[in-house]
DNA sequence: CATGAATGAGTATTCATTCAT
DNA sequence: AATGAATGAATACTCATTCAT
């Protein structure tokens, strides 16, 4: 077992933690490129040299970054990490608390966004969102499946094309562009509608 | 009748087309931000000072680049001009369209990403979505209403409401995150199956 | 009599006068340097380039500013036009109204100082100058040796010299830099005191 | 003891003065507007990105020339840092090295003056001025105090006021527009009759 | 580990001036 | 006599990154 690098202290972990708190915070203010280095370091209470030190390129900040925006920021927000035994009331669940997590923090949903965007140019930032879909994808299939078991979604429907379906509305839903009123308010309730078996 | 003030000559005319042309070019390539004023005004063959006398500011620009890429590339390429009696056959091609047309020219849809977000601090492109998806939304939930009355659509639908969902998975659908093979395939068939009346 | 350039026709002579004006008011409100050629030439209702037919450069327009408000600004404003036969009056009738001019005017005197400061490399402004500046000296100078024949100002003075330095105390007087309250107020009876015969 | 942040090291100190000087002088040269920064920076052997290290913007820069140049230029080039026991020679000295510095170096008036204008919308500005005329107010006060006590100047005199316009005439008399000849050699003489008891 | 100092390569924008018509 | 179109040369300021200490 080689070790290339000794083991960080402690003290030299929570300033990585401090800095990439602060560069979410900052990214999700001003946007991924709107974010200053400048402004992150300060805000982590240390210099932009030393940010450099932990992080050599502002790539390398991003990366960490979307890192912590997946593990912390994503699951819990959306009740992703409870054990359903609902697979529609899921669902709706999520598309609900989407649509009003997009309206409280829209700045975190442009910073995913343009993850996504810059993941085109960035094999890391690729494989770590690729990572994220296939989990996210497979968990609404698992949903969606669990539904056709239970009699409650439509047995003729191929879940992994609709939870592929289902990740575009939500991809869509967070970017809420302006669109006439009250048509979204029934939203859950109409994919609802469309995914459930016609007796229920 | 004499004309005290000239109208602009054809050949000021010109040169505008030219460089909304050149800016949209340029933030197809580099993104909205990325597009640099100086690399707009060289590929339209003028200086930037002229560009300046054109367009006083990049926002000027960016405002008039949407115009055009909501006029000329967003109608015709998607089929969205074409007078159909199949609503559902309609849906199913500008999905497919979509889809072909985001893998081809990923920086177009990149650019009107970025105009969405960047609406929300700029009246003007907002106005110019919302008229955009108002129309879009119109468009669509009209395709499905008429699919209803031919009996072609599900009759339990809600037409606007699903318009709004189906418009959220092509917001979504253009930033074709990395997915799971095979599922993005069967996407058409399956919002298909979704929205068509059993017996079809 | 040769004829260089036939006579300018009357509309001519208007925009000249209108290009003038507007010239002095941006000026007065932003300065020699500060003042915008497209500014002036909106406010007087043509355009830059109508501007520039008139007046070939910048400095054109400004020697005919300095012209027009040496004619027109200087005089009757500070009651240099009116015949006096007290001298110590007239001074001090001139200091009060400066200061009071200069307090509600500050952008008229900004700009004649900036003329003067120009005129060290301009021979046409520096021209104008002289001659403004030795008529006010011979004006002064003349109230002053008024005074000595009446007995009111003291026969020890040099009417040539004294002149000068109450030029002087004028030009500094203009730039009302932040001094101790109250002094200021006295000034015009110092000024007196300082001229006048003891008896007095 | 150790020392966590260390305080500016003297390379450091060494180059704000640097800037400093390189400001003055190209101020002097080009006047407060006409100076750039590219010139500045490059006369003080540095780069504008540097130079903007130090001073974040131009008007920084300005404050911190002014501040030099109160310090380090109008004090000992002037004789004002000298005791005098004859107040009336002290104000003839000033005057007579005022007249030879405005002369010699008319660059540096011209650039207090602009600062003194520039300081009716720069609350630092304003603030340097007041403090400098203030000082050199009650300097010239006291001298003409010490004069009532010697004897030596009129006794009538208030000795605030006459400071006040003093510093007028020096004020006015730096920007030395073009005067009749010869009025102005006896400036000096005339200011002194003026202020001197008749018996001396 | 940490930082003060320094910089290369931009960046949008400005403005007096010119000229063909 | 007038102007729409065009521009050369600047201008202050920015920001991620580097490096000696």
């Amino acid at each position: 077992m080689s070790v290339k690098r000794a083991k960080p202290g402690p003290r030299a972990e929570e300033r990585r933690e401090r800095l990439i708190a602060a560069g979410y915070r900052a990214m999700v203010r001003s946007g991924l490129e709107g974010a200053r280095t400048r402004d992150i370091a300060a805000e982590a209470g240390i210099t932009i040299a030393t940010l450099h030190y932990y992080f050599p390129t502002k790539d390398d900040l991003v990366r960490a970054v979307l890192e912590h925006t997946i593990r912390q920021q994503m699951l819990a927000p959306l009740g992703l990490d409870t054990d359903w035994d609902d697979g529609l009331a899921a669902l709706r669940t999520l598309v609900t608390g989407l649509m009003r997590h997009a309206d409280a923090e829209p700045g975190h949903f442009r910073l995913l966004n343009e993850m996504i965007w810059a993941s085109r140019e960035d094999p890391a930032l690729r494989e770590m969102i690729a990572a994220w879909h296939t989990d996210w994808h497979a968990t609404v299939a698992g949903w969606l499946r669990g539904g056709q078991e239970d009699g409650r979604v439509r047995a003729d429907l191929d879940p992994e094309a609709t939870a592929t379906l289902i990740i575009y509305v939500v991809l869509g839903l967070v970017t809420r562009p302006p669109l006439p009123d009250g048509a979204e308010d029934r939203l859950g309730a109409e994919l609802h509608r469309l995914l459930a078996t016609v007796e229920e």
